[in-house]
DNA sequence: TTGTAAGCGTTATCAG
DNA sequence: CTGATAACGCTTACAA
């Protein structure tokens, strides 16, 4: 910077105040030109370190996360950074094994970087405990909870989805829905209250033999679909907690003898694309916004933390050809 | 540090040396052990943009790619991450969207962090253009060509890859074997050279009826098995380009009235675990070692990156029910 | 083995 | 509007 306002004959606060754009101090127009003609000329790039340690302002932010390798991590990353790009940001993403408990020696080198914002992130819908280090800067947790309810997290709205899913099949004309379920706990309540929320709006009685659970795989899916359509009285419509449930209750539905769809209808949940989109037929189902997460994320540690407690936010169905 | 200088009666160099551990210099046993228990007492945490500002050193290394949301990013990113731990540096990942050309804004704001190397990494296998920005630090590129041949890549062995896969078809006893390709320039070519050599080595005369190319989808792997299972001498074994070309000719082999494995064994190549794994019955595919090929990014550029002119990687078979 | 002092490349303050 | 000058928190010669 040194070279810029030297070249140029100025002092360095002069290019200082230009190359930050400060709006609070006026400088000929002319000089500015000057300013930005040399930096180009003379290849000056900021030095982002001297930077934050003179402002002591980074402009990083931490994200920690298990996503990396699952198909909502993507959505989360992307609407992250987008949203720190917007703000001057620049992300500090460090991938953990486990969602189980963030290694403390990860967030000790996220403070070291003097991140101003953490944002967790899971790729599972669980309870996390992060190190107490943590604390010391403003912490969003996002498609997780707290365990000891001390941050805020950004989650998905389970009975609206699960609301949004069986109507989807009621309006499609079936009566007789199933519901296979994921075993954790967490979601999985909610989206059976929205499942029997949906049936008693539309009269339909709540019958829980229809409500089976497992995990979230398709093996699961295959099992649980082969005892519902056992059943003397089947249900026309199967709605799958996790799209992999899904794929394994297509070919329950085959085993069967019946064709997705025509026979059983099937609603999958996640819309993850390698499996909802190329799966025979296309399958509809629920769609969560996970880049707008991601991005509400860095927006809440950009606003009123203190006063922000959390959102949930919807998903919404994507209308294939299953159901 | 100048806190716990003074809460010991020392330096602040002497700090300095101790926390960085520098074994060119000695200090005393008990003085270590003093500033270890004040840092710990006090709570000091160095600050990573002083110490950059002041050593010329920021430990940062940048990774440009697509694939945060891809089935194959984790690996990278995984691997790339333990490695630079090891080496006591950070990583900064930036997601871009397409892998066509790196957006060089992003690359700008790396070099503004002082990134000490460049890693970028695609998703797909293919030829991508850097912004000129980036050769101001070393670069590797990983499962991607630089158009100009200017950067080092890691890269898989796809003939290798080829060859593995259809060797493996051939020990179960099949002579007749198609290969259902990706229609992409660079890998495609590899496989089916080794795809041939298996073939030759094992006595069996190469019919290019037998190979056709398409997408890397599962429709196009459907589209493209049912073609293959109609001639009037059908292969009695399929090696797929994907995983979820795989998953379409699994449907393609069912509607054809027969049996994955007893009467067409399948081979995909990735192993995609969402796909491989929870496919009815499960794949057979080759892996690609992902983790490592992040791993080798990160040692290229802490090694001799001067003499590093990249390094081709190879993948396995990971065995499981469909051939 | 420890201390002193001079930077590292910026921003911030304050006087012109 | 512009220019000195002092931080920012640390590393690193060089001295002691």
């Amino acid at each position: 910077m040194g070279d810029v306002a030297r070249h140029l004959g100025l002092s360095r606060s002069t290019v200082s105040f230009v190359i930050n754009d400060r709006t609070d101090i006026r400088i000929a127009e002319e000089t500015k030109r000057r300013v930005w003609e040399a930096v180009t000329e003379l290849g000056y790039r900021p030095h982002a370190a001297a930077r934050s340690l003179a402002s002591s302002r980074t402009n990083l932010l931490g994200l920690v996360t298990d996503i990396a390798s699952s198909p909502f991590g993507g959505g989360i990353i992307t609407g992250a950074q987008r949203a720190a790009w917007e703000h001057g940001q620049v992300l500090l993403i460090v991938s953990i094994d486990s969602a189980a408990s963030a290694d403390a020696a990860m967030i000790e080198m996220l403070l070291e970087q003097r991140v101003e914002g953490l944002i967790y992130a899971t790729a599972g819908h669980v309870a996390v405990s992060l190190p107490e280090a943590a604390a010391e800067v403003p912490v969003v947790l996002v498609h997780c909870e707290d365990v000891d309810g001390r941050y805020p997290s950004i989650i998905p709205d389970e009975e609206h989805g699960g609301y949004t899913a069986t109507r989807r099949l009621i309006d499609g004309g079936h009566r007789r829905i199933g519901l296979i379920n994921l075993d954790a706990p967490l979601p999985s309540a909610g989206r059976r209250s929205g499942y029997e929320r949906a049936l008693r709006e539309a009269g339909i009685d709540v019958d829980p033999t229809l409500v089976v659970s497992g995990s979230a795989d398709a093996g699961a899916g295959f099992e649980l679909a082969r005892q519902l359509l056992r059943f003397t009285d089947p249900p026309s419509a199967l709605f799958c907690g996790t799209d992999r449930m899904a794929m394994g209750a297509f070919d329950a539905v085959r085993e069967a003898g019946l064709r997705v769809r025509t026979d059983v209808a099937v609603v999958g949940y996640d819309d993850q694309e390698i499996v909802a989109a190329y799966l025979r037929p296309t399958l509809t189902t629920v769609a969560l916004p996970f880049e707008e997460m991601g991005a509400a994320a860095v927006e809440a540690l950009n606003g009123d933390i203190e006063g922000f407690d959390g959102s949930i936010v919807r998903g919404w169905l994507v209308e294939r050809d299953s159901a």
